[in-house]
DNA sequence: TGGCCTTTGAAGCGA
DNA sequence: TCGCTTCAAAGGCCA
């Protein structure tokens, strides 16, 4: 896997990558910390005891309002998909980009899990991947405790996590951290961790807040990994499926989760029950769910069953108002947009979200089918977890929750001119300027200088390596394959005979959108693909096929295969990256300091 | 203040 | 089955 030996072409995005972050000596005395840490591990775990021991008798009022929440309602789906984008960015930036930014991750990682997917019984990389990033973020505490006002960087604890804040060696469990540190025992504190800091309010010593340490993760990552967590029941046990479900039919919000012995102590009834409005209507708040007071959208004869939380017999819209809001699961590409967001915003001088996507799109298509095949993957977790944590939980629920998109637009309006966002495409065909060498003047604003910081062969060389065809990229997957460049990518990629034209080929609008306003896209079946579209590489024609071609060939699309049977090669080469990945973290770092 | 823009993918619905 | 529509994230921009 190129991103694993650190001489494959990902090394070239993954320089780019480290444009945005600086601090790499910094970065390294996080880590000999965490180093540190990592002996103290012994003493952590009895620090956790006394932790969870300290949680059932917190007095403080904060405490009192995270307590009852162990989920946070709004946050964590959020935090979760950042961690996924997190350990995903990892894994793509491939020897250079390895500084842990979280170093707690590798004790994230439950080497004694059982692995859902390997037959072995260890936990395939993947798997560790997947529960590294949805773990923290299950055990992400409430908003309320999220918010800290000492935290140096509040943005954090929003609600909206950006990647980018990564690049600042903000830990993004610094919410969790935060939430640690005050039911820390202060009696076997990491020696790492002087507790010189009184508690202003218990004038017990108090582990230093990220804020007074350094803005890095302040607790040994072990501390972290070992904070019993409240979802616990998530976590593969030994044996058990990863997903496994109560024979008895757990009454819970999660009636799909499995509780285990594991959930039943350390997950007691009695701390799920009360939830604060928000919280998902069965009482254990979801990070996919969102508030309606932080997203109230206009009508919506909902979905969900009302009720749960109307306290107050009002009228049916307040119910309804009051109702979840349960996002949809991202898909492969959302996964990884929030991945490379702050990437592509490092590297360049682009904030609008427009821009970047459109940058993001071309490097979706520039990654490699191996590289692709783990979004997908995770893709497609998150929408099994998803499915599983709220089994009734429709699409359509979300419908009408937006506002619908202005359709006046004029399809056949050329993008230049069109709408006072108008972003420019670049004429087609177009070339990627290979513009490996990254230079934040490079990127100016709006996709003509755009495109010069898209460069998705010279960012990830995937392209290099990437399977010309899904063929191939089955048959061999660690092979390397032909050229897989966006020009390059031909329409004989797809084994599909045809497929949805998502976005015309000149205006570069949605299908859906463009062909709502009725004629615009020509497209349609037979005009899917376009044939001047073919051999382009912008996110026109083939970008309907990428995910047809993984998805569809590879079996994961079944959850029990994908469970209980072994991974296939493509989907192993995959998960060897994640495992690889976050083995070779460390010498990375060095290597990368060096650079 | 809230919708638009932009991307891809998933899902739902109607024909 | 196909095509279309909507939503998911993100954040600057604009009415």
């Amino acid at each position: 896997m190129p991103q694993l030996n650190g001489g494959g072409g990902d090394d070239l995005g993954a320089n780019d990558e480290m444009i945005s972050f600086k601090d790499e000596g910094e970065q390294e005395e996080k880590i000999s910390e965490n180093v540190s840490a990592e002996r103290d591990l012994d003493d952590l775990k009895s620090s956790l005891v006394n932790e969870s021991e300290n949680n059932s008798s917190s007095s403080d009022s904060e405490q009192a309002e995270r307590r009852p929440q162990p989920r946070p309602d709004l946050d964590s789906y959020e935090k979760t998909r950042d961690y996924f984008s997190e350990a995903l960015r990892r894994q793509q930036d491939g020897g250079f980009f390895k500084s842990p930014h979280y170093p707690g991750y590798p004790f994230l990682m439950i080497p004694d899990l059982t692995n859902p997917y390997l037959s072995n019984g260890a936990l395939s990389p993947s798997a560790r991947t997947y529960l590294q990033m949805k773990w923290p973020l299950l055990d992400v505490p409430g908003a309320a405790g999220l918010k800290d006002p000492r935290s140096p960087t509040p943005g954090h604890l929003s609600n909206k996590v950006p990647v980018v804040q990564h690049a600042h060696h903000v830990h993004p469990l610094t919410p969790l951290i935060t939430y640690s540190n005050e039911h820390f025992s202060p009696g076997t504190p990491p020696s790492h961790l002087s507790p010189e800091i009184l508690d202003p309010k218990t004038g017990i010593p108090r582990t230093p807040h990220p804020s007074e340490l350094s803005p890095y993760y302040p607790l040994s990552p072990g501390a972290v990994g070992q904070i019993p967590h409240p979802l616990g029941w998530l976590v593969p046990q030994q044996g058990q499926h990863m997903y496994s479900i109560p024979p008895g039919g757990f009454r819970h919000p999660y009636p799909a989760l499995a509780m285990n012995a594991s959930m039943s102590s350390r997950f007691s009834p009695h701390m799920m029950p009360h939830h604060p409005h928000g919280m998902h209507q069965t009482g254990i708040p979801h990070p996919a769910i969102v508030s309606p007071a932080i997203k109230q959208e206009p009508n919506s004869h909902d979905h969900m069953s009302p009720s749960m939380h109307s306290k107050s017999p009002g009228p049916a819209k307040k119910e309804e108002d009051k109702k979840p809001h349960i996002k949809k699961p991202l898909n492969a590409f959302m996964l990884y947009m929030k991945e490379m967001r702050a990437k592509v915003v490092a590297e360049c001088t682009l904030k609008e979200s427009a821009a970047i996507n459109q940058i993001l799109g071309r490097r979706w298509h520039s990654l490699s089918r191996e590289e692709q095949a783990k979004y997908y993957e995770l893709a497609r977790k998150e929408r099994q977890l998803h499915s599983q944590l709220y089994p009734g939980w429709s699409a359509r629920d979300n419908y009408g929750k937006r506002k619908k998109r202005k359709r006046d637009n004029k399809p056949d309006s050329t993008p230049e001119g069109k709408g006072k966002n108008s972003i420019y495409r670049p004429p087609l065909p177009f070339v990627y300027p290979d513009f490996s060498i990254r230079n934040k003047n490079q990127c100016v604003q709006y996709l003509p200088s755009e495109k010069m910081c898209d460069s998705p062969a010279s960012s990830h060389g995937s392209m290099l390596d990437s399977p010309a065809t899904p063929s191939a990229a089955l048959a061999s997957p660690a092979a390397p394959a032909a050229t897989h460049s966006e020009q390059a990518q031909p329409l004989s990629l797809t084994t599909k005979p045809e497929g949805r034209l998502h976005h015309h080929f000149l205006t570069g609008k949605p299908s859906g959108s463009a062909s709502s306003s009725s004629s615009s896209s020509s497209s349609s079946s037979s005009s899917s693909h376009p044939s001047i579209s073919i051999p382009i590489g912008t996110s026109g024609s083939h970008s309907s096929h990428s995910a047809p071609i993984f998805s569809r060939p590879i079996p994961f699309s079944s959850l029990h295969h994908s469970m209980l049977s072994p991974p296939s090669p493509f989907h192993q080469a995959a998960l060897h990256s994640h495992h690889a990945l976050f083995q070779s973290q460390p010498l990375s770092l060095v290597t990368k300091s060096s650079d």
